[in-house]
DNA sequence: GCCAACGTTGGC
DNA sequence: GCCAACGTTGGC
């Protein structure tokens, strides 16, 4: 049995700039580019092996798949003032229903879920019952 | 392409 | 330190 994640994010992307494709190409990716303090509190609140759902926003409008974090805690590369974090993602599983926002929205109780209240948050937390009930969501 | 929401900037 | 102006994000 393995360890359960100890936090559950989502995580927002253009798919024109950087898709779930795009990052199962690259194996391993680097999430930067973040540059809302709201955003980058919850970058660096991820821990090692923590899962986040991996989001397209402006087209598509769904969650495509989980990622896991697999190194925590670094400098956003893109970032010369130092002041900007980053995290390195590695695909897990891409959904074989993705679940849209609409979908997400119609649920009353995915209605307080910061994808929702948020809706400029880059990246998101998820709580354990919106991870789960997203989950099954997915599964069609 | 438009606009609402929200963050940042800069004048006072 | 307030707040108007401006820029950016992201849903529609």
């Amino acid at each position: 049995m393995t360890k359960a994640p100890a936090n559950y994010w989502l995580m927002k992307s253009e798919p024109f700039k950087y898709s779930w494709d795009d990052l199962v190409a690259e194996k391993e990716g680097v999430w930067d580019g973040v540059r809302n303090h709201l955003a980058k509190n919850n970058l660096l609140a991820m821990k090692v092996g923590d899962e986040a759902f991996f989001y397209h926003s402006r087209e598509g409008l769904e969650i495509v798949g989980i990622v896991t974090i697999t190194v925590e805690g670094i400098l956003d590369p893109t970032d010369e003032t130092g002041k900007w974090a980053a995290v390195k993602i590695k695909p897990k599983r891409r959904f074989d229903h993705p679940v849209t926002l609409k979908a997400i929205k119609a649920r009353p109780e995915l209605a307080e879920c910061e994808l929702v209240r948020l809706s400029r948050l880059s990246v998101a937390r998820i709580t354990p019952e919106e991870w789960e009930i997203i989950c099954r969501m997915a599964e069609g």
